[in-house]
DNA sequence: TTCGTAATTATTGGATACAATCCTGCGGTG
DNA sequence: CACCGCAGGATTGTATCCAATAATTACGAA
């Protein structure tokens, strides 16, 4: 019997669900009152979990003007997967020497349900068995707070992801490679696995900095109208 | 002219305060009532400066039971300083040869800050200046995802940095570690920097640690009445 | 027109009121 | 005496209402 989840965290989960598939695009504002009544609850709980998604960096608030799913700039990108490296190799090669051949399996088969989505063109299914490939791996590291900071940081490109997968030349390059990191993580070569890690996250983020050149072409030649006021005022403290 | 600042930020740096004050001890339970009273504000805000403090992990929420400031394991500290080691050290290699004899009389000051507090006996103020001491460096490196997750590590630990500065030896230590630190960065020597910088890192991580165990024993000896439901149920998904 | 300025409206921020949940302690029962 | 079950009170979670702020429009003078 589940106890009934509270409202905040189900839209908490909604709202990350409508950010990664793109429902909720980069810069868009988030009125309060639309939300609230989309995901059929009062704004208290909505503003609660707004405000987990701003101290992430998911989202973007201006006192008063509102909150804003954040746009990411080229820099910001670059930013992102540098640090992912930086704990992705430190996870790696935590991780791998303390997995059993159950656990090299179960990964295994996290590794093929991604090839199952990507078969099945089913975008979102595939961003989501992709996160929980690679996180089974860096969960192995029995680092919480480093598996947390890595969540943090590939929320922040979410957005982005889903436009990489509708790709289907990325789906495929994707498997492939998945499918040479398997056969090294079978043989216990972490140096294998670090250096494939690493050419798999360079070619994802080329391909994702592409993505995010797209996206501000578009935004920028069409609704030229009203967008987010350009991320400035980042500090101001006393 | 400052514009007023929203009730959610001034709670927010408060409850912060009062945390690495020590006025809310690890493991104590926030009671949202009494705390809005203390602020004087009501519930709302104070739930919305609480969701972020959640999400940054320092404080812990159990649902429909209330919040509780976080408590650190000795694994969560060694986590914690892990991963500072890794990140830090990468700021301080992309930081320093970006400094100008400008940014290094900067930073200097700082330093001074800090002796000058020591010399005071200013436990609370040390703490602060010794923060923007560290982070002049680290935020040189312009990298504000990364010096965004330093400010979360250094925060999960910032209950117990301010009884490690309570005692002498300690802060006579830590202005004597900085001092060096000055001298290998106006020469300009990153190498030099980054392990007195690891240096002075292990000798909090120890000194911390050791205040952690006292803690412990404190909580579990005393009031062993009433106490944080021991982060168990971390986990409960479908 | 164009600039500045005042009313209007939409949206956010905060306070209060109500509902749901959980802890506590009491009393009954085996 | 241990063990349930069940009020009663305390605390959290949510909805509704009101106040404050900022964007927008309308208007008038240079």
């Amino acid at each position: 019997m589940n106890r009934k989840a509270t409202a905040q965290s189900v839209v908490l989960s909604a709202l990350r669900e409508d950010i990664v598939s793109g429902v909720l695009g980069p810069g868009d504002q988030l009125v309060q009152e639309t939300l609230a009544e989309r995901y059929g609850v009062s704004r208290v709980p909505l503003r609660e979990a707004l405000k987990m998604l701003e101290s992430e960096g998911q989202v973007i608030n201006h006192p008063n003007r509102g909150y804003f799913v954040a746009e990411l700039s080229v820099d910001d990108l670059r930013e992102v997967y540098y640090l992912r490296s930086l704990l992705e190799d430190a996870a790696l090669r935590q991780a791998i020497p303390t997995l059993d051949d159950a656990d090299i399996e179960d990964i295994a088969a996290l590794c093929d349900e991604i090839d199952d989505a990507a078969l099945a063109e089913d975008v979102v299914l595939m961003a989501a068995a992709n996160r929980r490939f690679h996180f089974a791996i860096y969960d192995a590291a029995g680092m919480p707070r480093l598996s947390r900071l890595l969540r943090q940081l590939w929320d922040a490109t979410d957005a982005f992801r889903a436009l990489y997968y509708q790709r289907s030349p990325n789906r495929e390059r994707v498997s492939a490679e998945h499918a040479q990191m398997m056969v090294a993580l079978r043989a216990r070569d972490s140096d294998a696995v670090v250096q494939l890690h690493d050419d798999h996250r360079a070619h994802s983020v080329a391909a994702v900095e592409d993505m995010l050149m797209r996206h501000h072409n578009r935004v920028t030649e069409n609704d030229s109208t009203f967008r987010t006021p350009a991320r400035s005022s980042l500090q101001e403290n006393p």
